[in-house]
DNA sequence: CGCGCTTTTGAGAACTATCAACCGGGGTGG
DNA sequence: CCACCCCGGTTGATAGTTCTCAAAAGCGCG
């Protein structure tokens, strides 16, 4: 892991969930409120199936996963969810609602969770750090990454799409001190294919056919990554491609 | 046209691109740099083809189209492009700069344009109203915008594509003082299609098959919405939508 | 222990990509 | 001035991927 460069020296300890080089919340602030001289932050325990806030709900504050996992979901008329992100400890919920004062999205526990409230007042975040000074590029960060899921969606096969996620997953999970190569999915077939833009149904196949092929092994909501190279090398030929993706745009990258 | 509520009253006179009750960069910005006692912002032109940056370049400024009309576009290594979105005057450009210090993707102009420079360093945001205020909204909605994009990626089949694709543009023309009913696209059916995850020719296809339905008419790059009513019911049927999409998640609502 | 939900797997249909040929306009150069 | 070429767009035939519908198996839970 390498070192945060956040603009937020008070914050900036025992950062355990920054990702590359890349500014984060760190996770100091997801494991103790008042560490390094700050305000005690709320927290919000949300059990599973629950939501930390819905789609049209008034945006007063973001949150910081502290534990468990999270779905970030559209709710049609009908009913129908389209499942938008899966946020896991010290990843950001609710940016969504900065644009226009209500979440455009619902967060949904898919286990037991945790989340870390940042009043959103102006008052209340000058309270907590540089977090003005480092939203911006927090919420370009945020930019980044679902342009790269469009990207994805635009030009990925469905075993690509499910590689990608998977290495993701293990990335993730990884730097915050998980196994990278046995992890256990937090969400359905179903979900997974919400996002990826999927059926549950090529979700399933697809693993079977990844499972047969030796690069990973599952096993109901377990996973194993047996070959990673090779699930690397899902994206190699560019021939492989779909309408000439360019190469390097990858989620997991 | 809505009022604009920005949070810049100095900036809100004459606010021509302003959607909805979104937040925006007053088009008065745009127009004169030195209007409401702003410091005068620079331009840059740029020729048809021609970058405003590119991808990689480090990023000290983000950009408002003032006129023409630019492309966002990923370059892989074997020179392949994605577009990831079109800016029209008022638009900004370079958001995704904020996350690294370095633009994701690459502008260029379809036609010959014209851009104001809105330097990055905070000292000269504070020069620019309250942009630094306004900074988190900007971001947010395209954020949300991107999440859109994302659904429909996902979920929508290749007419409905089309068929939002041409709204959302026909809407943001009409902002603009242009025809909402009658416009010339900037951009090649391989633009279109880089951006909306088809080929160009699924993209030829079905624009014909509109046509022949007599939804629009299309000749070479005239595009003129005959039927929008029937071009919005597109999406009506939630059975039409692949993958029970939510609805009113469109990229022209 | 049975019920419901999730997952797997199959067969066929639908959609879109791919490959290929053709058309038309605009600019270039003879 | 005209022929030619190049680029963008259209259209056709075909193949491939993914969706849809359907049934059965696995698993957790009351």
């Amino acid at each position: 892991m390498t070192a945060c460069n956040t603009s937020m020296p008070s914050l900036a300890a025992a950062c355990a969930a920054c990702q590359g080089d890349d500014p984060c919340l760190p996770c100091s602030l997801t494991a103790s409120g008042d560490a390094a001289g700050l305000p005690l932050l709320a927290r919000r325990r949300v059990r599973r199936g629950e939501a930390l806030f819905r789609d049209g709900d008034p945006c007063r504050s973001v949150y910081v996963v502290r534990s468990g996992t999270f779905k970030s979901v559209l709710t049609g008329p009908d009913g129908h969810e389209q499942v938008t992100g899966f946020q896991l400890a010290g990843d950001l919920l609710g940016l969504d609602g900065l644009a226009h004062g209500r979440y455009a999205s619902a967060a949904i526990a898919l286990e037991d969770s945790e989340a870390v409230v940042l009043p959103y007042a102006r008052a209340s975040l000058s309270h907590v750090g540089d977090l003005h000074e480092l939203l911006p590029r927090l919420l370009g960060r945020e930019l980044v990454r679902k342009q790269k899921l469009a990207v994805l969606l635009a030009c990925m096969s469905a075993e690509q799409r499910l590689a990608s996620f998977l290495l993701n997953l293990s990335r993730r999970l990884q730097v915050r001190g998980y196994s990278a190569t046995g992890f256990h999915l937090r969400m359905s077939r179903a979900e997974i294919g919400s996002y990826l833009g999927l059926t549950l149904e090529t979700v399933s196949r697809t693993l079977s056919a990844l499972q047969e092929r030796g690069l990973l092994r599952v096993s109901g909501r377990h996973v194993e990554l047996v070959d990673r190279p090779a699930l690397v090398r899902v994206f190699g030929p560019p021939s492989s491609r779909r309408r000439g993706a360019p190469a390097g745009i990858l989620l997991h990258a």
